[in-house]
DNA sequence: TATAAAAGTGTTTAGTGTACACTTTATGTA
DNA sequence: TACATAAAGTGTACACTAAACACTTTTATA
């Protein structure tokens, strides 16, 4: 019979993709990790990394996800989605990783089954602050997320399969655009979610056949050339 | 600062959907949780759990997964799919649940975080045994599964749900259909997951469009009517 | 050889998805 | 005020897919 230590951390991480409107991007929220105080002429990697926390004891995964998710934006009430769960026991045994794990965990050498969640916002709605493992906080493409720590690139993966899965299934959009929009912002989120380009006509008959747009009688103002009609989601 | 004491156990725990082609229904194997060798006038409640197990040190999720199944089926190979992962600090302090957690558990106070993996195989492939924890080994309909241990009927509510996107997305069938089989085995095999009545014609033009059929000379044998044409998946 | 039961087989219609280009309109500038 | 610019706005035709629908053929058994 095997022995089992137990040496079992939690964690979660999450996968904050940021639409940018201005620029028609996806993006994803990461962190780089922190330098310590260094002494003499030791240097350290710092790496990007997910957003993430060890869960505490007596606090639900949701939860911790949702603290991880506050603590950084400053926002709450997001609707984040569980993707999965990493516990590979490699996954945190990386050479990579060690100096970070030795400096910031209190038991560095304990598994560490990480459990992910996914969300999107619109980028311009949270201000992204560096948590107690932050140096700093950015936005990264999502086409061309770096090379992170432990295996949150799989993560980042796994992740954006799924939102576009839910994409295809929901309307999804509502969080993601002003409270008045074109039918071309909208145009526009879909197509960067699923990277490609789609028909102004044929994206409109779909679009209006769902039937959960109302038509507003103003229109855009500050246009260059001649403004749009602006919608509303149906309540 | 809040204190941890990462008391964490992980553990796995398996919906095994099995189809029955006879009867053409859908059911879920269930353990029968082991009674203990009572003394005195005490009595155990056991109650229908989902097969599972803690995760060994060093032992990586899937494979526990894997382990699991194997122990219980003596069938290895069948590709289990990751649903969820579970971790509600309440979902092992139900009343219901104590006394089988401080009957086999050594440390029965702790949190349990189980990550979910499911399967779909042809009932008749397997012959599960018992395995330490279970009393007895039962299929039930998928479509009344009894209350089960823990959060388990969540548990196999969204690994139904994710079994059903599976089949929509790609041909799962092959392995649960013998070598050789009729148009009609197939279709029942659809009508079962789907919880549905399909239309013969509709169904044989949809499925032969997608051409990974291979019509054989061969017929049925040993009908009591007329034998109707035998096919395989192509390689 | 008659009967029972399942196998096998096409057509029509409605709806959906896709390709495709010109006209209209508000703005800023000359 | 009219002209240039650029985006908004709009419709049709074709191909494909999904769904409804019923009779004939074949084999086994009695």
């Amino acid at each position: 019979m095997k022995k089992n230590t137990f040496r079992n951390h939690i964690s979660v991480d999450c996968v904050i993709f940021g639409y940018d409107e201005q620029f028609n991007k996806l993006e994803v929220l990461l962190i780089e990790q922190k330098k310590p105080n260094l002494t003499g002429n030791k240097s350290f990697l710092a790496q990007f990394a997910l957003p993430g926390d060890l869960v505490n004891d007596e606090e639900d995964l949701n939860d911790a996800a949702k603290r991880v998710l506050d603590e950084l934006t400053n926002v709450s009430g997001l609707n984040l989605r569980q993707s999965g769960c990493f516990g590979d026991p490699m996954r945190v045994k990386q050479a990579k990783d060690k100096e970070w794990l030795h400096l910031y965990r209190q038991d560095p050498d304990a598994r560490v089954i990480t459990v992910t969640y996914y969300t999107l916002v619109r980028k311009e709605m949270i201000r992204p602050v560096p948590g107690s493992f932050a140096q700093n906080v950015v936005w990264k493409n999502a086409k061309r997320v770096p090379s992170l720590a432990f295996d949150h690139n799989l993560i980042v993966k796994q992740a954006y399969t799924n939102l576009r899965r839910d994409f295809e299934e929901e309307m999804f959009a509502k969080a993601l655009l002003p409270q008045k929009f074109t039918l071309k912002n909208l145009q526009n989120l879909y197509e960067v979610i699923f990277n490609t380009i789609l028909d102004k006509r044929n994206f409109i008959k779909r679009i209006k056949k769902e039937d959960n747009l109302t038509e507003l009688s103003e229109k855009q103002k500050g246009t260059m050339f001649k403004p749009s009609k602006l919608y509303t989601f149906k309540a």
